[in-house]
DNA sequence: TATATAAGTTAGACTAATCTAACAAATAGA
DNA sequence: TCTATTTGTTAGATTAGTCTAACTTATATA
């Protein structure tokens, strides 16, 4: 199996790519805090893994499947992130070295699950996005619901940025990711809007509620 | 530091002092399904850290401090368990595989803060207890609410068996562990009590509550 | 364009964790 | 109590990840 060792160089070279696309030996060795020669040594077994090309001298590729194995591991780390911070509590500040840790547990399930508790986030809190299973990273073209104008129907199919009281609040009203939701009315007011849903008839759900959501039309 | 590879021979050796005290090296390469000399091996460097005392053809024995180390991986196992389970909605036959996993991350917050979510669980959801951040297990001698007559004044100590469901009422109900609690009545019915605490007055407590209460007198 | 400096490579060594093959010690049963 | 079997040890090898020292290639600028 490919190691934390292997996984966290692939993970410098994700994002040493994210700003330069060629990188060099050197880069990758100062943020891996390793030897040149040791960056080198592992360089090449993670050609032959599949997960760069190399050749002597020239710089270090990214290849597809590189990408696509970091970005799993970016999904790993960014969902433990929300998770401790919005389900355990924990400071944002103090999220992130916990997550460097957790970024490397195997179970699929565990991830997935964070994530439906989350209500499938699209974005961290910094906004950085969630790379799905397939280690895609969807630029969806979602609208915000606060955009959406009356005569539309929506589906609702992410959270913008999804606080556990959110969830909660959701959760106890019966609405979940897929919901459809029939516009009867915006308040120009306060920028509410009363829906119907399911079973549910003319419910009013605040601007500080709708602006999290992001939805399609339908 | 001390590698997970470390850490996994020494939850063995726990488990299997536990049975019979003396363990001999080949229980230990087939529980951990290595050779006898890798085994062997090991069982010096564990013997080098001072987990392990260990001659020449005799048994192993677990050292004090070898028997710290391992109930505190215990603890970071068992609070996954919990966790998973009670937090995450886990089946309980899924947990045990993630937490072999978990209880090798790093951060002592993030288990402290399990341990809050959970609300200090004694025992694991098989009776197993959770031993505690010195590596003890308390066989503390709280006694159960149910057990308390009237006319006493009780401290939560613990929770005996704590669903989610119980935490988010007491959470509600702004109980806590710690919270003490001046009983007012026992109804003989149905077992339930009214008490007085803190900035509340006769609050009802049902049987099914309070039967999980692990209290001390005051 | 020649060369000093930066970047990259090779060689050789070390620790951790593992193996197999061969041998030695302990023990259990005839 | 003698020996066959089980148990444990030694020796030597391998892979992963790391290092330093010495060397080579690339490049940047004087």
């Amino acid at each position: 199996m490919n190691s934390q060792t292997k996984e966290n160089y692939l993970k410098s070279i994700y994002f040493l790519s994210k700003k330069n696309k060629e990188i060099s030996l050197t880069e990758l060795s100062d943020l891996m805090n390793v030897s040149k020669p040791t960056a080198n040594n592992m360089i090449k077994k993670l050609t032959l893994i599949g997960w760069v090309s190399y050749e002597k001298y020239k710089p270090i590729l990214l290849t597809d499947k590189g990408e696509k194995e970091a970005s799993l591991i970016v999904r790993k780390h960014r969902l433990s992130e929300i998770f401790l911070s919005k389900i355990m509590g924990f400071g944002w500040e103090e999220v992130h070295d916990i997550a460097e840790d957790m970024e490397h547990l195997k179970s699929e399930k565990l991830f997935d699950r964070m994530n439906e508790l989350l209500g499938f986030p699209k974005v961290d809190p910094h906004g950085s996005p969630i790379p799905n299973k397939s280690g895609e990273i969807y630029e969806e073209s979602y609208i915000n619901f606060s955009k959406i104008e009356h005569g539309n129907n929506v589906r609702l199919c992410a959270l913008e940025n999804s606080s556990k009281e959110l969830l909660v609040y959701l959760n106890n009203k019966n609405i979940r990711l897929g919901t459809e939701l029939f516009i009867k009315h915006i308040e120009p007011f306060d920028n509410s809007v009363v829906v119907n849903y399911d079973g549910y008839k003319s419910v009013t759900l605040s601007y500080e509620v709708i602006k999290n959501f992001l939805v399609e039309k339908i």
